[in-house]
DNA sequence: TCTGGGGTCCTAGGACCC
DNA sequence: TCTGGGGTCCTAGGACCC
């Protein structure tokens, strides 16, 4: 059996720990820049607000409602994290992390569901995040599990036996299916197929020609036949991307070079804390898409770079030639980002036989450029083209302490 | 006034090789 | 009548996930 253990509503659980008195209130959790809903509690669910929507379009109802908002604090949601995965680490030999608030669970040993309950409580107990865990044959039916496990029952878990597949698929809405998602959803439901159950007994060269082989995998999944096995090692990432909207529109292209500095040099710190190196660079900036009325420009160029690299004053200045390539004088850009691609281990880069760098003396200075922000904080060292200004930097109006990973936020206890 | 960020995988089509 | 066969690599676009 494989087990998925998902934290309930977990950046609002994660807030509540702090504020237990905003317990069986409503709480949203926003995205930057306050802008749209990224996470809600059971009774903002309730109220009807969706995943996503602008909080101008319902700030009526939080006014109303008296609803909690909260602004992201992603390092206090990132430790929260970590605890709950420690206590599974704990608990069951093979986990497989596999996001901020969900991990897979190799149950194989022994499954019941008094084991899933303990864990849960301890993690509770431990760490005070409410925690489901739906146990299956398979990834594809311990979501199913889960699902049922956060939504029907009272103790937070549930096992999901041969004998209920057929009537808990017959159930499940189709368009809730781990790897179905909203395009996928709509078409099927055109095609009659409502419910998991409809789904699992369809052809199966259908489900291949028209959801390719990742359907097929699901589709096969249900039927009780494992296809995607329980990750041990986090492979490297392919891709590194780093964005952000703005808080305002820019155009002005001197305090976009400094945007672009800075979300290169994150990027570069990602690269080279997983080991790899990069071949191509890709900068790109957007015009803000609701205001039809302003001039639109989406603009992306992929640079190569000669030999792989990360090193970040390479990356950098190749950036900002990216960027003046693209730039247009007269828009009013509200979002840039930069992506890392062709990505290789550091181990494994082809030289080349023209390069001028002197990438030994480089890389000593980028250990010691990573060791001192390591040590001092984020952006102690920096290029110069990094500036120092920052009032494109987000808008967070509700923002909690950090309060287990920041000295100077630790709660204090008066005890008289 | 105001609308997030960071990923993966698959497929089709084009350019190229022998 | 009749115009080969078998590959690789790369990229863009589209689907999905949290």
């Amino acid at each position: 059996m494989i087990g998925l253990a998902d934290c309930n509503n977990f950046y609002v659980s994660c807030e509540r720990v702090f504020k237990p008195h905003l317990k069986n209130k409503p709480v949203l959790v926003l995205s930057n820049n306050d802008g749209c809903v990224i996470a809600r509690s059971n009774e903002a669910k309730l109220l009807g607000i969706k995943m996503g929507q602008p909080v101008f379009k319902i700030r009526h109802l939080i006014n109303k409602e008296n609803v909690k908002l909260f602004s992201t604090n992603f390092p206090l949601y990132g430790d929260f994290s970590s605890r709950v995965m420690d206590i599974l680490k704990s608990e069951v030999q093979k986990v497989e992390v596999y996001s901020v608030d969900e991990a897979f669970l190799d149950f194989s040993d022994s499954a019941s569901i008094d084991r899933a309950i303990f864990i849960k409580n301890k993690i509770e107990k431990w760490t005070g995040i409410p925690i489901s865990i739906g146990l299956g044959r398979t990834k594809s039916l311990a979501k199913i599990a889960n699902y049922i496990a956060k939504k029907y029952t009272r103790k937070g878990a549930f096992i999901l036996e041969d004998h209920l597949i057929q009537r808990v698929l017959g159930n499940f809405p189709v368009e809730e299916l781990w790897g179905i998602g909203r395009r996928y959803g709509n078409m099927l439901k055109y095609s009659g197929v409502h419910t998991a159950l409809d789904f699992k007994n369809m052809s199966s060269s259908w489900v291949k020609k028209n959801l390719s082989i990742n359907g097929l995998r699901i589709q096969k999944e249900l039927k009780g036949e494992k296809c995607f096995d329980i990750e041990l090692v986090n492979r490297p990432k392919k891709n590194i991307c780093t964005s952000r909207s703005f808080s305002s529109d820019i155009s002005d292209v001197i305090l976009l070079r400094e945007i672009i500095s800075n979300f290169t040099n994150l990027a570069a710190s990602k690269l080279r804390k997983q080991k790899s190196c990069c071949n191509r660079i890709t900068v790109f900036l957007n015009t803000n898409r609701f205001k039809p009325n302003d001039r639109q420009h989406y603009p992306r160029i992929t640079l190569n770079f000669p030999t792989a690299t990360n090193d970040s004053i390479e990356m950098t200045s190749m950036a900002i030639k990216a960027l003046n390539i693209v730039y247009r004088k007269g828009c009013m850009y509200k979002k840039a980002g930069v992506i890392l691609q062709g990505i290789v281990s550091q181990t494994e880069i082809q030289a080349s036989l023209f390069d001028n760098i002197d990438r030994p003396k480089r890389k000593k200075l980028m250990q010691s450029f990573d060791k001192v922000n390591m040590l001092i904080g984020p952006d102690s060292v920096r290029l110069a083209s990094q500036g120092f200004q920052s009032r494109w930097r987000h808008k967070k109006e509700n923002k909690s302490p950090c309060y287990t990973t920041r000295f100077s936020d630790v709660l204090q206890i008066n005890i008289n």
